[in-house]
DNA sequence: CTACTATTTAGATGACCGTCGAACCGTGGG
DNA sequence: CCCACGGTTCGACGGTCATCTAAATAGTAG
């Protein structure tokens, strides 16, 4: 159930998957986004303010608040307000589906 | 060393490695070269004529060409001349990049 | 050498994306 | 009650991307 599909290389992707799979890239196809994710899996706790990431960036908050909000549409990522911040973590199923996608090309039978 | 750099709930991407993963990721997010990526590597023999690629999709042939010279040049496959023919494999070292990026998220410490 | 097929390159067009400044909500403290 | 602060939404601008048509290149067959 963590996957939607086999991984690459094993069959062709139905165009269904194809179109189900590339936002999901997409949403981590920026180095921006592809940090944001990392310093929030990474973080203490599993969670991070968005205070705590905004300052590791030359962006303005409106920036990291839409690749935020990119990353939450992909459902890669879920956040909640506690009081006064907002604290933001990983969705671990939604990742592991691209690890999946890729994974098991590494190891292939190669018949 | 398959991979550059540790996996991304690990540690925080560094601005470098972000900066070289995401052209990877922005190669592979897109229905079309996804596909077509899939179908490459599920293709017996491991390798794929462009005239079998470009049937399966309502595209035109310059179109399908770009999307193989985009997963070309971001390393993941590779082709070569044989007759009047061009045949494509993938490269598993740079795929195996990505998946290694996501997957050991799937199964995390979590102390 | 010429004609035909397969594939890539070049140029153009329309859509999408990343970024910013300004305006807008929600929370907590005078 | 109002004000300061954290964060998001809105509208706009510049750049990139997917796709097409037309033309060029490479190889094969006659």
């Amino acid at each position: 159930m963590a996957v939607c599909c086999a991984p690459i290389a094993r069959e062709p992707l139905s165009e269904a998957d194809a179109a189900e799979l590339a936002p999901l890239l997409k949403a981590v196809a920026d180095p921006v986004r592809l940090r944001l994710l990392s310093m929030i899996g990474s973080h203490p706790g599993g969670e991070a303010c968005v205070c705590d990431l905004t300052d590791a960036f030359d962006l303005t908050a409106p920036t990291i608040s839409h690749h935020l909000k990119v990353l939450r549409t992909a459902g890669l990522i879920d956040c909640e307000r506690r009081g006064t911040w907002v604290y933001y973590w990983i969705v671990p199923g939604q990742v592991a589906r691209l690890g999946a996608l890729f994974t098991p090309l590494a190891q292939p039978a190669t018949p």
